[in-house]
RNA sequence: GGAGCAGGUCAAAUGAUCGCCGGCACCGCCUCGAACGGUGCGGGAGGAAAGUCCGGGCUCCCAAGGGCAGGAUGCUGGGUAACACCCAGUCUCGGCGACGAGCAGGAAAGUGCCACAGAGAGCAGACCGCCCUGCCAUUGGCAGGGUAAGGGUGAAAGGGUGAGGUAAGAGCUCACCAGUCCCGGUGGUGACAUCGGGAGCUAGGCAAACCCCAUCCGGAGCAAGACCGAAUAGGAGAGCGUUUGAGGGCGGCCCGUCCGAGCUCUCGGGUUGGUUGCUUGAUUCUGCCGGCAACGGCAGAACUAGAGGAAUGAUCAUUGCCCCUUCCAUUCCCGGGGAACGGGAAAGGGGUCACAGAACCCGGCUUAAGACCUGCUCCAAAC
RNA sequence: UGGGGGAUCGUCCAGCGGCAGGACUGCAGACUCUGGAUCUGCCUACCUAGGUUCGAAUCCUAGUCCCCCAG
């Protein structure tokens, strides 16, 4: 439904995801989980901190234990995706954002993934501000 | 048509837009290079990538020596770098059949086990029965002995049938059959098959029990290993030792051999980065030749992922395929004389398929799970 | 990714080819005015599927799940 309403204007813009707008190495990770803020879906598990910089970054963690390699890719990247597609709509300051998925997340389309999680990152912003 | 057996192929396609990973070329930045940013070109998961069950390559352990221990394999011949794999056969078993399965050496080398039941379960064995003798006695009982034909037990009771024989019986004797061993012939490289002769009359099962025999195996694993850099410290305490040798290579042990001045434990502290190994290889495809086949040889062509919190995706459109809807109403085709009805197509909606994601690389095995094609078998029907 | 270990009543363990046992828990009964403690009895299990064997928790093969170690 997103993309089928989206303007041509904004379908020809390119969306970049460099490797520099991911988390990657375990200590920042870990100070997002214990520094953070958490919010929670029906599907995942967000947590945000604000990391100083102009852009935000994106970590995932998908568990071993409930799905295959297979379904945890799939699930990683519909994640990557609505991350990229709405990095921009995510209100500033810059955040590192880490999102854990849960049991039920590989039976969601990637458009009802980019859904929940918007909805999940700016309802954050009003209430904390 | 139904049920089944064997083999093979595919793993939706095309285009557009936005992204990801690495390669090459160019440009920018910069003293140069690296890094970073940008543009262009051409790549980017599987048949199982999986489980990690085997076998190799590769790397390090100086070299990988001898013996013991340990492990693996186990019909025959071949293939291979190697294998527990594959191919072709033999034997046994299963199936009406196509066909499939098999850890398929040795039980007369030795040891062990065979619960319960049963008289007896491993140089067999008398509970009932049968027979003989003696004693008491008149249908019978007791004692001693003989007997494996019958009953009963058991998963299994030491060949089968018939005749002779006997007190009753017994391979005790004989004939036939089955099986064992020995010798010889024929076919086959061989497992083995088949034929003839002889011996002797029984020799149970379990080796996925210990074991014996034959063959093979050094250990660890890319988190192997190599290089660069950063940080802390060149700490404190205890023990052993310096050529009469601690400790190590050595991995379970011994022999042998080599290195050899430090080694081990505790406390305290630091780093927990980058490059490389990393993809051209027992590689793939095509053709010819050898071979029943697995496979091998020769020639030509091709380059086909290299990530690292971990790249292949998302959206839209078209086609193909599949599923659902059609109560009322609409169109076409087929079956039907027609109607009812049934089937198919159009139309509309949805899905993009099942199993599943490379992590040093190959060869297998096993497990997971779709679709289609070819050949064959059995049954049913029709001709 | 590689290397190793395990699975037995509700829980923790034993069992090495022939009846599956112990402790705690649970239930019932006895004792007691009642409860606790004690005593007696009962309930309940071999991870799954094939194979070897007369017979498998045990032996062999394949799978499932869980745990540990290595940067």
């Amino acid at each position: 439904m997103m993309g089928g309403t989206a303007s041509p204007h904004e379908r020809q813009r390119s969306f970049p995801f460099p490797k520099t707008h991911r988390l990657r190495k375990p200590g920042e990770f870990a100070r997002v989980k214990a520094e953070g803020r958490r919010r929670r879906t029906t599907h995942f598990t967000v947590n945000y901190r604000i990391n100083g910089l102009a852009h935000h970054r994106l970590g995932l963690v998908v568990q071993k234990k409930f799905w295959n390699a297979a379904q945890r890719n799939r699930i990683k990247r519909c994640l990557r995706e609505s991350f990229r597609l709405n990095r921009h709509l995510i209100p500033l300051p810059g955040k590192d954002i880490v999102v854990v998925a849960r049991p039920g997340a590989e039976k969601l389309s990637c458009q009802d993934t980019g859904k929940e999680l918007l909805a999940a990152l700016t309802k954050q912003d009003g209430p904390s501000a």
